[in-house]
DNA sequence: CCCTGACATTGACAATCATCAATGTATGGG
DNA sequence: CCCATACATTGATGATTGTCAATGTCAGGG
Protein backbone atom coordinates (compact mmCIF):
# COMPACT_ATOMS: atom_id res chain seq x y z
CA UNK A 1 0.00 0.00 0.00
CA UNK A 2 2.45 2.59 0.85
CA UNK A 3 5.98 2.75 2.16
CA UNK A 4 8.28 4.77 3.78
CA UNK A 5 8.70 8.29 2.07
CA UNK A 6 11.91 8.13 0.03
CA UNK A 7 13.15 11.18 1.13
CA UNK A 8 10.97 13.19 -1.31
CA UNK A 9 12.08 16.94 -1.68
CA UNK A 10 9.20 18.16 -0.71
CA UNK A 11 6.94 18.10 -3.65
CA UNK A 12 5.06 21.15 -1.98
CA UNK A 13 6.97 23.90 -1.72
CA UNK A 14 9.63 25.83 -3.74
CA UNK A 15 12.98 26.05 -1.14
CA UNK A 16 12.82 27.73 1.96
CA UNK A 17 9.72 27.57 3.58
CA UNK A 18 8.39 30.65 1.92
CA UNK A 19 6.00 32.17 4.53
CA UNK A 20 3.15 30.85 2.87
CA UNK A 21 3.03 26.92 3.59
CA UNK A 22 3.81 25.84 7.00
CA UNK A 23 6.98 23.90 7.81
CA UNK A 24 5.80 20.91 7.13
CA UNK A 25 3.67 20.54 3.65
CA UNK A 26 0.40 18.36 4.18
CA UNK A 27 1.03 16.10 1.57
CA UNK A 28 4.64 15.41 3.50
CA UNK A 29 3.22 14.47 6.41
CA UNK A 30 0.45 12.45 5.82
CA UNK A 31 3.32 10.43 3.96
CA UNK A 32 5.24 10.73 7.40
CA UNK A 33 2.29 9.81 9.68
CA UNK A 34 1.59 6.89 7.91
CA UNK A 35 4.95 5.27 8.76
CA UNK A 36 4.42 6.15 12.46
CA UNK A 37 0.54 4.99 12.52
CA UNK A 38 2.33 1.24 11.53
CA UNK A 39 4.84 1.71 15.22
CA UNK A 40 1.35 3.12 16.97
CA UNK A 41 0.23 -0.29 18.22
CA UNK A 42 1.90 -1.99 20.56
CA UNK A 43 1.78 -5.74 19.15
CA UNK A 44 2.92 -4.55 16.21
CA UNK A 45 5.92 -3.28 18.03
CA UNK A 46 6.39 -6.23 19.80
CA UNK A 47 6.48 -8.27 16.53
CA UNK A 48 8.98 -6.09 15.26
CA UNK A 49 11.11 -6.87 18.55
CA UNK A 50 10.22 -10.04 18.08
CA UNK A 51 11.60 -10.41 14.57
CA UNK A 52 14.60 -8.22 15.29
CA UNK A 53 15.79 -10.63 18.22
CA UNK A 54 15.41 -13.78 16.37
CA UNK A 55 18.93 -15.16 15.91
CA UNK A 56 18.71 -15.65 12.05
CA UNK A 57 17.07 -12.25 11.72
CA UNK A 58 13.62 -14.09 10.48
CA UNK A 59 11.02 -15.60 12.00
CA UNK A 60 7.81 -17.57 10.37
CA UNK A 61 3.99 -16.42 11.34
CA UNK A 62 3.74 -19.77 13.42
CA UNK A 63 7.15 -18.17 15.81
CA UNK A 64 4.99 -14.81 16.02
CA UNK A 65 1.55 -16.08 16.64
CA UNK A 66 2.10 -18.04 20.02
CA UNK A 67 4.15 -15.28 22.06
CA UNK A 68 1.85 -12.65 21.46
CA UNK A 69 -1.29 -14.75 22.50
CA UNK A 70 -3.01 -13.04 19.14
CA UNK A 71 -4.97 -15.50 16.92
CA UNK A 72 -3.24 -16.30 13.34
CA UNK A 73 -5.23 -13.72 10.96
CA UNK A 74 -4.91 -11.02 13.46
CA UNK A 75 -0.85 -11.49 13.05
CA UNK A 76 -1.48 -11.61 9.87
CA UNK A 77 -3.23 -8.73 9.45
CA UNK A 78 -0.42 -6.60 11.58
CA UNK A 79 3.02 -8.05 9.29
CA UNK A 80 0.78 -6.64 6.63
CA UNK A 81 0.40 -3.38 7.89
CA UNK A 82 4.67 -3.75 8.67
CA UNK A 83 5.24 -4.61 4.96
CA UNK A 84 2.98 -1.95 3.90
CA UNK A 85 5.03 0.90 6.01
CA UNK A 86 8.27 -0.60 4.49
CA UNK A 87 9.43 -1.49 7.66
CA UNK A 88 9.33 -5.62 7.00
CA UNK A 89 9.89 -7.98 4.30
CA UNK A 90 8.34 -11.05 3.42
CA UNK A 91 9.50 -13.64 2.21
CA UNK A 92 7.73 -17.02 1.16
CA UNK A 93 9.83 -20.42 0.97
CA UNK A 94 8.03 -23.31 0.82
CA UNK A 95 4.74 -23.55 2.63
CA UNK A 96 6.17 -21.23 5.17
CA UNK A 97 6.63 -17.38 5.16
CA UNK A 98 9.75 -15.58 6.56
CA UNK A 99 9.31 -12.04 8.04
CA UNK A 100 12.92 -9.72 8.77
CA UNK A 101 13.70 -6.43 8.76
CA UNK A 102 14.04 -3.82 6.21
CA UNK A 103 17.48 -3.07 6.49
CA UNK A 104 17.62 0.64 7.72
CA UNK A 105 13.88 1.11 7.88
CA UNK A 106 14.53 1.71 11.72
CA UNK A 107 16.75 4.19 11.83
CA UNK A 108 14.89 6.14 8.22
CA UNK A 109 12.06 5.82 10.55
CA UNK A 110 13.74 7.49 13.56
CA UNK A 111 15.22 10.06 10.79
CA UNK A 112 11.94 11.09 10.38
CA UNK A 113 11.72 12.50 13.78
CA UNK A 114 14.97 15.12 13.34
CA UNK A 115 13.59 15.99 9.78
CA UNK A 116 10.38 17.73 10.78
CA UNK B 1 -2.45 11.52 31.18
CA UNK B 2 0.84 9.37 29.53
CA UNK B 3 4.62 10.68 29.18
CA UNK B 4 7.66 9.23 27.72
CA UNK B 5 8.75 5.91 28.60
CA UNK B 6 11.91 7.11 31.40
CA UNK B 7 14.11 4.43 30.17
CA UNK B 8 12.69 1.98 32.61
CA UNK B 9 14.77 -1.05 32.82
CA UNK B 10 11.90 -2.94 31.16
CA UNK B 11 9.80 -3.83 34.23
CA UNK B 12 9.35 -6.90 33.01
CA UNK B 13 11.63 -9.95 32.54
CA UNK B 14 14.51 -10.82 34.81
CA UNK B 15 18.02 -9.90 32.86
CA UNK B 16 18.97 -11.14 29.19
CA UNK B 17 15.49 -12.39 27.86
CA UNK B 18 15.05 -15.55 29.62
CA UNK B 19 12.87 -17.64 26.25
CA UNK B 20 10.07 -16.99 28.12
CA UNK B 21 8.07 -13.51 27.21
CA UNK B 22 9.15 -12.10 23.74
CA UNK B 23 12.17 -9.78 23.59
CA UNK B 24 9.41 -6.47 24.12
CA UNK B 25 7.40 -6.61 27.34
CA UNK B 26 3.56 -6.00 26.58
CA UNK B 27 3.44 -3.25 29.10
CA UNK B 28 6.82 -1.80 27.37
CA UNK B 29 5.16 -2.17 24.18
CA UNK B 30 1.84 -0.11 25.43
CA UNK B 31 4.21 2.59 26.80
CA UNK B 32 6.03 2.90 23.54
CA UNK B 33 3.03 2.49 21.11
CA UNK B 34 1.79 5.81 22.95
CA UNK B 35 4.11 8.12 21.57
CA UNK B 36 4.11 6.76 18.36
CA UNK B 37 0.21 7.32 18.63
CA UNK B 38 0.90 10.57 19.35
CA UNK B 39 2.88 11.34 16.48
CA UNK B 40 0.41 8.97 14.34
CA UNK B 41 -1.59 12.22 12.63
CA UNK B 42 -0.54 14.44 9.71
CA UNK B 43 -1.99 17.44 11.33
CA UNK B 44 0.27 16.94 14.58
CA UNK B 45 3.21 16.12 12.97
CA UNK B 46 2.59 19.59 11.12
CA UNK B 47 2.29 21.15 14.96
CA UNK B 48 5.74 19.82 16.09
CA UNK B 49 7.06 21.16 12.81
CA UNK B 50 5.69 24.36 12.84
CA UNK B 51 6.61 25.10 17.07
CA UNK B 52 9.87 23.88 16.58
CA UNK B 53 10.35 25.97 12.89
CA UNK B 54 9.25 29.23 14.80
CA UNK B 55 11.62 31.82 15.54
CA UNK B 56 11.50 31.90 19.64
CA UNK B 57 11.11 28.14 19.31
CA UNK B 58 7.24 28.71 20.64
CA UNK B 59 3.97 29.54 18.85
CA UNK B 60 0.55 30.15 20.70
CA UNK B 61 -2.89 28.63 19.73
CA UNK B 62 -4.11 31.46 17.41
CA UNK B 63 -0.61 30.79 15.01
CA UNK B 64 -1.24 27.41 14.84
CA UNK B 65 -5.17 27.27 13.89
CA UNK B 66 -4.92 29.11 10.39
CA UNK B 67 -1.92 27.09 8.72
CA UNK B 68 -3.52 23.81 9.60
CA UNK B 69 -7.09 24.87 8.44
CA UNK B 70 -8.69 22.94 11.43
CA UNK B 71 -11.32 24.35 13.51
CA UNK B 72 -9.60 25.72 17.04
CA UNK B 73 -10.99 23.37 19.03
CA UNK B 74 -9.60 20.73 17.06
CA UNK B 75 -6.18 22.23 17.35
CA UNK B 76 -6.35 22.19 21.45
CA UNK B 77 -7.27 18.82 21.00
CA UNK B 78 -4.20 17.77 18.99
CA UNK B 79 -1.85 20.16 21.52
CA UNK B 80 -3.08 18.60 24.57
CA UNK B 81 -2.38 14.65 22.73
CA UNK B 82 0.93 16.24 21.91
CA UNK B 83 1.35 17.76 25.53
CA UNK B 84 0.13 14.32 27.12
CA UNK B 85 2.94 12.47 25.10
CA UNK B 86 5.60 14.31 26.73
CA UNK B 87 6.53 16.26 23.19
CA UNK B 88 5.05 19.76 23.79
CA UNK B 89 5.26 21.74 26.84
CA UNK B 90 2.52 24.36 27.66
CA UNK B 91 2.99 27.90 28.99
CA UNK B 92 0.52 30.26 29.68
CA UNK B 93 0.96 33.82 30.07
CA UNK B 94 -2.35 36.50 30.31
CA UNK B 95 -4.62 35.74 27.57
CA UNK B 96 -1.97 33.29 25.74
CA UNK B 97 -0.58 29.92 25.35
CA UNK B 98 2.56 29.41 24.40
CA UNK B 99 3.74 25.61 23.40
CA UNK B 100 7.28 24.85 22.28
CA UNK B 101 8.85 21.60 22.17
CA UNK B 102 10.18 19.54 25.27
CA UNK B 103 14.21 19.45 24.77
CA UNK B 104 14.94 16.39 23.51
CA UNK B 105 11.64 15.14 23.28
CA UNK B 106 12.39 14.09 19.93
CA UNK B 107 15.09 12.52 20.10
CA UNK B 108 14.22 10.52 23.06
CA UNK B 109 11.15 8.99 20.55
CA UNK B 110 13.58 7.91 17.75
CA UNK B 111 15.53 6.75 20.33
CA UNK B 112 13.09 3.97 20.89
CA UNK B 113 13.57 2.71 18.02
CA UNK B 114 16.81 1.84 18.69
CA UNK B 115 16.02 -0.09 21.23
CA UNK B 116 12.91 -2.24 20.14
C1' DC C 1 -19.37 45.43 35.86
C1' DC C 2 -19.87 43.91 31.28
C1' DC C 3 -17.79 42.68 27.08
C1' DT C 4 -14.44 40.93 24.04
C1' DG C 5 -10.77 37.80 22.81
C1' DA C 6 -8.00 33.46 23.53
C1' DC C 7 -8.25 29.10 24.68
C1' DA C 8 -10.20 24.68 26.85
C1' DT C 9 -13.89 21.34 27.45
C1' DT C 10 -18.02 18.75 26.31
C1' DG C 11 -21.01 16.07 23.41
C1' DA C 12 -22.06 14.10 19.07
C1' DC C 13 -21.01 11.87 14.76
C1' DA C 14 -18.51 9.66 11.07
C1' DA C 15 -14.43 7.26 10.00
C1' DT C 16 -10.80 4.29 11.07
C1' DC C 17 -8.95 0.34 13.47
C1' DA C 18 -7.98 -4.07 16.10
C1' DT C 19 -9.76 -8.36 16.63
C1' DC C 20 -11.89 -12.77 15.58
C1' DA C 21 -14.54 -16.56 13.10
C1' DA C 22 -15.00 -18.42 8.77
C1' DT C 23 -13.27 -19.30 4.45
C1' DG C 24 -9.85 -19.29 0.64
C1' DT C 25 -5.25 -20.64 -1.41
C1' DA C 26 -1.22 -23.07 -2.08
C1' DT C 27 2.32 -26.32 -0.78
C1' DG C 28 4.06 -30.83 0.48
C1' DG C 29 3.19 -35.75 1.88
C1' DG C 30 0.88 -40.03 1.44
C1' DC D 1 -5.83 -37.50 -5.95
C1' DC D 2 -6.69 -36.34 -1.23
C1' DC D 3 -5.56 -34.51 3.03
C1' DA D 4 -3.10 -31.78 6.39
C1' DT D 5 -0.48 -27.71 7.25
C1' DA D 6 0.83 -22.70 6.90
C1' DC D 7 -0.71 -18.59 5.80
C1' DA D 8 -3.80 -14.95 3.55
C1' DT D 9 -8.30 -12.86 2.82
C1' DT D 10 -13.07 -11.62 3.83
C1' DG D 11 -16.82 -10.00 6.67
C1' DA D 12 -18.54 -8.54 10.94
C1' DT D 13 -18.26 -6.20 15.39
C1' DG D 14 -16.84 -3.34 19.19
C1' DA D 15 -13.53 0.19 20.42
C1' DT D 16 -10.73 4.48 19.18
C1' DT D 17 -10.17 8.49 17.01
C1' DG D 18 -10.49 13.02 14.31
C1' DT D 19 -13.49 16.63 13.65
C1' DC D 20 -16.81 20.21 14.59
C1' DA D 21 -20.57 23.02 16.95
C1' DA D 22 -21.73 24.65 21.23
C1' DT D 23 -20.48 26.03 25.59
C1' DG D 24 -17.41 27.05 29.49
C1' DT D 25 -13.44 29.60 31.69
C1' DC D 26 -10.50 33.24 32.45
C1' DA D 27 -7.83 37.40 31.62
C1' DG D 28 -7.76 42.24 30.15
C1' DG D 29 -10.05 46.70 28.63
C1' DG D 30 -13.61 49.98 28.73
Amino acid sequence: MNSLPILEPATDEACCTPAGPPALGAEEAKQKALVFKALADPNRLRLLSIVKAGPSGESCVCDLTEPLDLGQPTVSHHLKVLVDAGLLHREKRGTWAYYSLVPGALEQAAGLLATL
